[in-house]
DNA sequence: TAGCACATGTAACTCGTTACATGATTTG
DNA sequence: CAAATCATGTAACGAGTTACATGTGCTA
């Protein structure tokens, strides 16, 4: 059983073949946006995927001093992956540093918490920008499709996208409640 | 400069002082909604925060074979800590494990793909439940007092309730979409 | 010619979880 | 009397980040 960046590597390599690079920056765009890893993190756990034979791979030559190796999902990788997609995740307990400073805000100078919930806010107009752009650009495949990929990566678009909105009105709402109470900021 | 555990310990004793098994509990229950920790972890952080002059202790009598230590924070620690709750978060990269099996969720069985998002909706489904039970019983405290801590209960509260809505919304429309081209689920 | 993108690996360290350990008091 | 709750600690392990390490080819 591997773990779970071994299924996100199997999930990006069931829809094509990459090498170690092209998947460590497959993990910063668009799987980025719901699970990340760094190279370091890729290198050792493509071994070990090799090593049980849900992956395989062939030398193609590139620069460096090393072989490029790019690698394809196997047809025991497939099933272990369509296996494990459908398993419930156990709950997840969040962790998010935004809230826990909220809940100490109390104790701060009034003008710096606004700002920081302004600037957070901020991060978030920016990032729905961002799933905004991708949605005006994906062609969402026929949707009568269900073995396609296409429909669920405009699924976890979607998800994005309302995450994103419902932040900023939260955002939005806590400013207003904070410049209600100690007056709009000074210019 | 402690963990962001430490901050999490003392934004809980600036509100009052507790034991460390209190405290244990407190980020199980109202801190758990965005910041856990075991108490494998509270301890040895207790004694850094104790090392470095932001919370101090007296020993009360307790059951069992060790002391029974009831933590306070100091007003250097509170200081720190209304200097550390204005200091904007570093992005932090999300992990869904969900949205990564639903990238993958086109190889999978339909009738067990849908099993999935369903199971997930009830999931946040009880916790909306929580959270407006929750609401229901807390007093806001005078909202134009920006000094008190009731207004940042209530605050993270709504931020637990826009996200659950959110995430119910995402799972009912994914069910229905899986549905609209699989049929209706067996009975 | 300096910096960046390509390309792949190892090592050290931190953070968090699970398991190990002990023992009193209360409740069913 | 068994189980849960109160109460506090240490140790082993796993996952993830940052830093170390090497080297090519292209572009400003």
């Amino acid at each position: 059983m591997p773990s779970t960046l071994g299924y996100a590597l199997l999930g990006l390599l069931a829809r094509k073949p990459r090498t170690g690079y092209e998947l460590t920056r497959a993990l910063r765009e668009p799987i980025g946006y719901f699970w990340t890893a760094s190279h370091s993190q890729v290198y050792p756990e493509l071994a070990r995927l090799e090593a049980r034979g849900w992956v395989c791979y062939e030398i193609i030559d590139g620069p460096g001093p090393r072989d490029t190796k790019r690698y394809a999902i196997t047809a025991a990788g497939r099933r272990a992956l369509a296996a494990w997609a459908v398993v419930p995740p156990r709950p997840e307990r969040s962790r998010n540093e935004l809230l826990l400073k909220v809940y100490s805000l109390w104790l701060a100078d009034p003008a710096a918490a606004r700002a920081l919930i302004t600037a957070e806010r901020e991060q978030h107009s920016a990032m729905l920008a961002r799933y905004e752009k991708l949605a005006a650009q994906s062609e969402r495949g026929d949707p009568a499709d269900l073995a396609a990929p296409q429909f669920f990566d405009y699924a976890t678009l979607c998800r994005g996208l309302s995450f994103e909105r419902h932040v900023l009105a939260w955002c939005d709402w806590l400013v207003a409640a904070l410049e209600r109470r100690t007056g709009p900021a000074a210019p």
